[in-house]
RNA sequence: GCCGGAGUGGCGAAAUGGCAGACGCAGCGCACUCAAAAUGCGCCGGGUAACACCAUGGGGGUUCGAAUCCCCCCUCCGGCACCA
């Protein structure tokens, strides 16, 4: 940190260089590294549980401590801050915390690459990027910060786990998931490039049925969609979340198998039933080997092997220059309302994902299935017409139709009408048992387990006798072991850790193994924000009684990349801890804000390898963090983002010098001038600057909030060697001055409040209070027009009438030249704004 | 393909039915200075001698009046992508 000066007005005088007048120039380093000392020491930012004003919780998504801070963290962290501030101000006891989301793979990468072990990697980053935050002037409150990679606060995540395994909302299943045959372990989609290579070691992969960890976000399904209606959330956000978590309304049908076997598939459509010429099954279903006749075993098995191998992007494309593909199995079942016999195809637009797995296709009307029947040559039956349109004929479609229309061949239903009628079809299948109403999700179950050392150990214990056994409770936490060793083999270190993997089974004491696969790190952070209320809680995650104080977070701001995975698991995570009877509310934000992306300077993303991130200690030792703070807030709008550029952080600096000066002059001038049409007209502006900027921090609009600022600045200079500079509404408005500064430019507003004689702190002072009597206008500008172009401004008393505006506006010369001696047709009139008169 | 968001001076932008370009950056001129920096004053979309007029991605429309509302199209960014 910067040597703390004794005295701020003789280092100050040592950077005088002669101004317009003799006074001081502002020090940005000087003033900074001062109140940056002060209140640390005075612990100003300290957050108290007991303190009895009403609470506001404001949180900023944790940082992954990647090493050193950029200006996007800047930008992300310091404009929340400005509003956290702005709450303080209004009465509020404010919770703004920090911490650090410090599992993950780049730690992991650290270590092969440069032997550096994942925890002194990610400790030295953390400490680091400590002292960049405290340099921001940001109130962080540093007693509450939280590391996930401690065991203090993992084994919270192990708890979490054990209770959800308790509630069956964790489980093991197999999944199919990419497997690295030369590296012998699990890749995440990611990590797998196009034409299924290993991006580690180019190997040719596929996918391989393996046992993994999920928990149970489907069960929520209904309640994740239902809820974000009531969440202040950006509408985009929203909308993500919910075409991801993407509800289906429609029928589970069964159709029956020449083997047996009931052939279960969901549809959306269970009116085109009729239509329903064959079958489709994924090629991962588990019924394939059991229907596929020994004719064409060969070649079924050639193409499961196939489907296997492709990535999900190739799979899932809906490129039409890709053609459908697929095989007969040589199977057939019946369909359950025409006792059709229909053949049962595999193919790999079938998801074993969704649904069942399997379809009935209706290539009539669904065009998805059209395709394929075109391709194969396989029946094409309509069972909807249009009312209006042509008649449908299966030999010269030349797609589905998924229009409206009336069911024809159809049998009992002949005649329904279509979308409207498909509920009262679904009841004649429900009655006869046919069928039964289902919803079905889009929303997976999430996958939590990973073939990772640098992560969460999964509490369980496989035993030869007993089988899986959940750690017990009071057996908390699972160490994750330090002494690994790191080979780029791509196998988790755990695997071959004998201190690890050797125990003994907590239920008949047998020896045993550990689970070795740790936990996605998504599952720190979907429950980091009740951890901040009582951060040294031993006895459970949080402690009940301070989340029941500070929960649910009010504001909570972040980048919008989050806006579907981090968030989802989040607002599950806080149902499950509303459910074990943690907390007794199911949404953890009710606000939220997004920030844009700061792009490099040529307006591509910021990335460390190439060295397009813009570091901010250079501009901060230059221009100093108020400065570069407002530079950030000025770019532009904050939700937008964009290209970063350095050139307008002087404009800032330019404005605090300004202000620095006035503030200066003004605390050594004397109380004793008059002058009250100026002083009237000095009140109104502070009035009106103080509601720009309210209004500008509650929307968001941090950009015109500071323009709001300058105009004020820009005033008060151009009048500060005019009488009315040594008034008490000047002093009222340079005092209010650097009270609306303080959320934006902490450190230089609490030296002015210092010097302007007011009392310690200005971040504990109130928030001014606007005053519509003081700021309305006596007089305003009234634009004339004439058949909508502007032609003359008049002032005229801001309370002035209808008729004698009209008056008014007749009577000018320029409004006469174009009116032009012709009868006004209309007059329209907007109160204290615009007259409009219109002629032909 | 579907769903969002955006397109305005040299640049970042403001204005969400009522003066287009607030505010800032850059630039230009002047003052101060031996000079430069800093600071201050002025100019700063196009066009004209000055007006008129033209101008918010393009085209149409609604309106007394449109950057703003409606329709069609183009470009860029983000998300989803065979979800039955």
């Amino acid at each position: 940190m910067t040597d703390i000066k004794d005295s701020v007005i003789e280092a100050g005088r040592e950077g005088e260089s002669g101004g317009p007048d003799h006074l001081e120039r502002y020090n940005a380093s000087v003033v900074e590294s001062k109140w940056r000392a002060r209140w640390e020491a005075d612990d100003l930012y300290r957050v108290d549980d007991a303190d009895p004003r009403p609470k506001w919780y404001s949180l900023t998504m944790y940082p992954y401590p990647s090493g050193t801070l950029h200006v996007g963290h800047w930008y992300a962290f310091s404009v929340p801050d400005v509003y956290a501030r702005l709450q303080r101000m209004r009465g509020f006891n404010v919770l703004f915390p920090m911490g650090f989301d410090a599992f993950g793979l780049p730690a992991e990468n650290a270590a092969i690459r440069h032997g550096i072990h994942p925890a002194t990697w990610t400790s030295e980053n953390i400490e680091g990027m400590r002292q960049q935050y405290r340099q921001m002037g940001a109130m962080i409150d540093w007693s509450r910060d939280v590391v996930t990679c401690a065991p203090e606060y993992y084994r919270w995540n192990q708890w979490l786990f054990l209770k959800m395994l308790e509630r069956g909302l964790a489980y093991r299943a197999n999944g199919s998931v990419w497997w690295c045959p030369n590296d012998q372990t699990v890749l995440a989609n990611e990590q797998v490039l196009e034409g299924n290579i290993c991006e580690r070691c180019g190997a040719s992969v596929s996918k391989r049925d393996l046992e993994q960890w999920y928990f149970r976000i489907t069960h929520y399904a209904e309640e994740l969609l239902h809820n974000t209606e009531a969440l202040d959330w950006p509408e985009r956000v929203k909308i993500m979340q919910r075409n991801w978590i993407g509800r289906s309304e429609g029928a589970r049908l069964s159709f029956s198998l020449e083997t047996g076997d009931l052939l279960e598939v969901f549809t959306t459509r269970p009116d085109t039933v009729w239509g329903a010429t064959f079958m489709v099954l994924a090629p991962e279903h588990p019924l394939v080997e059991k229907i596929t006749s020994d004719q064409q075993r060969t070649a079924v098995q050639a193409y499961v092997e196939q489907a296997r191998r492709q990535t999900d992007i190739e799979r899932m494309s809906t490129d039409v220059s890709r053609p459908k593909s697929g095989v007969f199995t040589g199977g057939y079942a019946v369909n359950p309302v025409t006792d059709e016999r229909i053949p049962v195809w595999i193919a790999d637009y079938v998801l074993m994902g969704y649904g069942t797995g399997a379809i009935m296709a209706v290539p009539a009307h669904d065009e998805r299935d059209f395709a394929f029947a075109r391709a194969f040559d396989l029946p094409v039956r309509v069972v909807i017409q249009p009312e209006q349109a042509a008649t449908l004929e299966p030999g010269t479609m030349e797609q589905a139709y998924h229009g409206p229309g009336r069911l024809v061949n159809s049998g009992p239903v002949d005649g329904t009408p279509v979308p409207s009628g498909i509920p009262s079809v679904i009841d004649w299948l429900e009655e006869r048992g046919r069928g039964q109403r289902e919803v079905n999700y889009r929303l997976r179950d999430w996958l939590i387990s990973r073939q990772r050392y640098w992560g969460t150990p999964i509490p369980v214990v496989y035993c030869d006798a007993c089988g899986m056994v959940p750690v017990p409770e009071d057996q908390l936490p699972v160490i994750l072991p330090l002494d690994a060793a790191f080979e780029p083999t791509g196998q988790s270190p755990l695997t071959t850790n004998e201190g690890f993997l050797r125990t003994t089974c907590p239920s008949c004491g047998a020896a045993a193994k550990r689970e070795t696969d740790t936990m996605d790190t998504f599952v720190d952070s979907s429950w980091y924000w009740f951890r901040y209320t009582s951060p040294h809680d031993d006895r459970l995650p949080f402690d009940p009684a301070a989340a029941a104080a500070w929960c649910p977070v009010d504001l909570y701001c972040g980048g919008i990349e989050h806006a579907i995975l981090h968030l989802l698991y989040a607002r599950f995570f806080t149902k499950v801890c509303r459910d074990i009877g943690l907390i007794d509310h199911g949404e953890p934000f009710l606000r939220l804000r997004n920030q844009g992306m700061i792009l490099s300077e040529e307006g591509t993303k910021m990335s460390k390898s190439r060295g397009t991130q813009v570091a901010p200690d250079d501009l901060v030792a230059a221009h100093g963090a108020d400065a570069l703070r407002l530079h950030l807030m000025y770019l532009g709008p904050w939700d937008q983002g964009g290209p970063w550029n350095s050139r307008g952080i002087v404009g800032m600096e330019r404005l605090i010098r300004t202000v620095f000066q006035i503030a200066v002059e003004t605390a050594g001038n004397g109380l004793d001038g008059a002058d009250p049409d100026a002083e009237a007209a000095l009140r109104r502006l502070t009035h009106r600057t103080i509601e720009r900027v309210t209004t500008d921090l509650d929307d968001f609009q941090f950009n015109t909030m500071v323009a709001a600022l300058y105009e004020f600045t820009n005033e008060l200079r151009r009048q500060k060697d005019t009488p009315v500079a040594r008034t008490r509404s000047w002093r009222e408005a340079v005092e209010t001055l650097v009270l609306l500064m303080a959320p934006s430019t902490p450190y230089v507003a609490e030296e002015l409040w210092e010097r302007l004689g007011k009392p310690y702190s200005v971040h504990s002072q109130s928030w001014p209070v606007f005053d519509p009597d003081l700021a309305r206008e006596q007089f305003v500008e009234l634009v004339v027009q004439v058949n909508g172009k502007v032609r003359d401004k008049l002032t005229v008393p801001a309370a002035i009438s209808e008729e004698r505006a009209r008056e008014l506006a007749l009577a000018s010369d320029r409004v006469q030249e174009f009116v032009n001696g012709k009868e006004p047709l209309r007059f329209i009139y907007v109160p204290g704004r615009l007259a409009n008169i219109v002629v032909r």
